[in-house]
DNA sequence: TTAAGTGCAAAATCTTTGCAAATGT
DNA sequence: ACATTTGCAAAGATTTTGCACTTAA
């Protein structure tokens, strides 16, 4: 169950949430990457060890409790990404560029990248920014 | 078939496409409204005249020709508007802002605000910069 | 022990594909 | 007339739901 270095069970704990395999497993992967990570990467990697309905739920209640955040790329698939510590469970705080691969379709999330302020037309009330830049990343250049 | 004032017929001809009613019907509802139509939208309203595949080769055929484009919400629901006059069929041109309101799900084209420029880590090469702000619109606010 | 979590089957959507019929030019 | 476009049926993919079984606490 547990791969990596890092060990997760608190993680659950503070959230309330049974540490299971399947959630152990998710958060292992998740938090070992740089970039985002697809639905469909997930279900293909931990097809074996967990249903793909079980993983439907997972993801959906580690965004709720603020501890993964979607970032739905350019074609509309669901990506996955820890949150940072400032998310809670009440409101999300992701307002970080990512990036997209237009080659490998890799989601990078771009944290050093500052997100300006933008005057809105009046009566528009804005709560938060999605940004999403598209080109070819580090790994497909060199190629 | 037409009941805009508009007629796009040309527009069609321009694009060497054939100018059938459904062809007309899709351009008449995507081109009378100020934000960007939703799929599902589009579906229920045209649901009685256009077969639901249909609807997906015409949506196709537009964007392919640089007559629509579109936008992916933050549901990653697909949202369809009318391109700038700079697309074309070879590249898209429209790094403009888009705003969805979280309360009636609505997504307006903000084409007066502009994108900054951004500084990319070494190696990531940008090609188009996708602007999704979230809140709540003009409407929503006056209720 | 028991509430939470999982897996399976099945339903409900969403999207694509193949082909025959209809339509625009 | 003929290539394009449409509609239908059906396949494929994605996402959700209900319920019985399992597991962590």
């Amino acid at each position: 169950m547990k791969t990596t270095g890092r060990d997760f069970r608190e993680l659950l704990e503070k959230h309330h949430l049974k540490k299971t395999d399947q959630r152990l497993d998710v958060l292992d992967m998740l938090f070992s990457k740089e970039e985002a990570v697809s639905q469909p990467a997930l279900e293909s990697v931990l097809g074996e060890q967990i249903n793909r309905v079980t993983l439907y739920r997972i993801l959906k209640t580690f965004e709720e409790k603020g501890i993964i955040h979607r970032i739905i790329d350019r074609n509309g698939t669901a990506n996955y990404a820890p949150c940072s510590s400032a998310c809670t469970e009440h409101e999300h705080h992701d307002e970080h560029v990512h990036f997209n691969c237009t080659a490998c379709n890799k989601l990078y999330c771009l944290n050093d990248i500052h997100i300006p302020g933008f005057t809105m037309p009046a009566g528009f009330k804005p709560d938060s920014v999605n940004l999403i830049i598209s080109g070819t990343c580090r790994a497909c250049n060199k190629k």
